[in-house]
Formats: C-alpha cells, sequence, structure tokens
DNA sequence: TAAACATATGAACAATTATTCATATGTTCA
DNA sequence: TGAACATATGAATAATTGTTCATATGTTTA
C-alpha cells in the first residue's frame, strides 16, 4: 500500500487509506454547514430551558416568558431561531400562537447531551 | 384543581400543574449551562470536521491540518475546545500529539443531528 | 547542548449573536 | 371600526468567538 508525504510532519503519518475513508464519509461542505448551525440552536441556555418546558407540553409564548422570567419579545426572538431549524412547530389559536416540540430528535439529542456531561 | 393567572395574558394558559411539571424536570441553572456550553462545541464547522476524521482514526494534530486544509494553530485551538468538552482524548507519542475520539455519545449526537437535517 | 520539529497559547481583529427597546403585524371583541 | 391584547421584528449594543500571527513549550536527535 502506496503511503503518502504529509507536507506538514516529517513522519508519515497520514495514509492515503485514511484519507480515502475520511473523503468518503465526510458529508459535503453545505450538510456539515448544515449541522453546525443545527448544534448553534441548541447552544444557547435560554433556547434549551423553552425546549425543556415543551418536553411537557404545548405552550404559547406569553406563558413561556412567564414560566422562564423572560421579556416576550426574547422569547419570541428565540422562537423564530428554534422553528427556523425546524425543532420546534407553532400553531395559531386566535390571539396567541402555541409552540410545541417539532420530534423527537430533541428529545434524543438533548438526553444525549446530558449523558455526556453527567459523567 | 386551581389555576394560576398568567400576568401578561388575560386567559388562563398557565396551569400550575403545567408549571409543577416544568419546575420538577428542569435541570438546575449549572446544567443548562453546562449543556449549551457543550452544544457550542458542536456548533462549528470546523471542529465537525475534526470530529468527522476522528470517526475514521487516531490522528496526530499536524495531519489534521493536512486534511483539512487549515493551519496547525488553527487546529490547535478548536482541538483545545474539543478537549475541554471530554469529546476527544489526547496521546502524547514522541514529538507528536494523537486525538481521539472520547466516547460514543459524539456519534449518537452527530447521527441525529444528521437525521434531523435530512427530513 | 543546540537545532529541528510538533504542538500549544496569548493577543488582536473581524464576525456572529442574545437581549433590549420601540414599534409593527395580526386577532378579537365591543 | 377602534381599542385592547398577543406576537413578531428591525435596529442598536454588549458580549462571545474563530482565525491569524508571533512566539512559547515540549520532544528528539545529531
Amino acid at each position: 500500500m502506496e503511503r503518502q508525504r504529509a507536507d506538514c510532519c516529517e513522519q508519515i503519518f497520514v495514509h492515503e487509506e485514511l484519507v480515502e475513508k475520511v473523503n468518503e464519509n465526510m458529508p459535503v461542505e453545505e450538510e456539515l454547514y448544515d449541522l453546525a448551525e443545527l448544534f448553534k440552536v441548541f447552544g444557547d441556555s435560554t433556547r434549551i430551558r423553552i425546549l425543556f418546558v415543551l418536553f411537557e407540553a404545548e405552550v404559547c409564548v406569553c406563558d413561556l416568558a412567564e414560566i422562564l422570567h423572560m421579556t416576550q419579545s426574547a422569547i419570541s426572538h428565540q422562537l423564530k431561531i428554534l422553528k427556523q431549524a425546524k425543532l420546534v412547530s407553532a400553531r395559531r389559536e386566535g390571539k396567541s400562537v402555541f409552540y410545541a416540540l417539532a420530534d423527537d430528535h430533541v428529545r434524543t439529542i438533548i438526553a444525549q447531551g446530558r449523558e455526556h456531561i453527567e459523567e
């Protein structure tokens, strides 16, 4: 098996085999970007707290604001981000808009995150 | 069952029952913060790309830099963040330092993320 | 020990982002 | 229709963050 010389290292560490495997399994640029964007959404404790409320029930914006002791505007801005990431869905009922979890990936991802930090 | 009046809404949306359930299951402030910090680490495409390389093999810093076409310094800074989050582990071998995935939560979390965006 | 190599790190800069404030949009009801 | 309410949103600000550059630390070998 031919090996590839790495420009930066004197030693021959980068096997061509490895480079091929990486290139095979590395998602395309766009998916990498989308993945990072998705996790960025989980990377804010206000949004995490919103998700934990939605784990229990479908809730309207003003109740979220009240439960989390934050302004309506701050909650609304964050809900927009959660909705764009398709982590929550919105349903209007009269003057109010009720938000709910969009699917169960959210629970799994957060559960795995909790498992990781509890080690 | 007694219901609680929300200050912000005229309607009675916030049930005391719900508030109790939320307070029961909402992690404490510190865990919420740690969770958000963990997901922030996944929220950068350079770090995601590093993880995808480590899915295939244990790799040294300069090879990561070469494979990902980035400077050694940029990679090293990101590896520090991944290591602080205990997502990767480091092992020195002579002049080189080899990085590897720390555990399988990483794979699960990224797999769930991919599933979510591929819908 | 000195030189060469691999990695780590502090400072600086540009870019991104969460919240606040003011206000706009959308809905209900008198 | 107009007033009251619930939500959404643009602009501004402060705080955070990824990369680069220069350099420090740690290791090997001649």
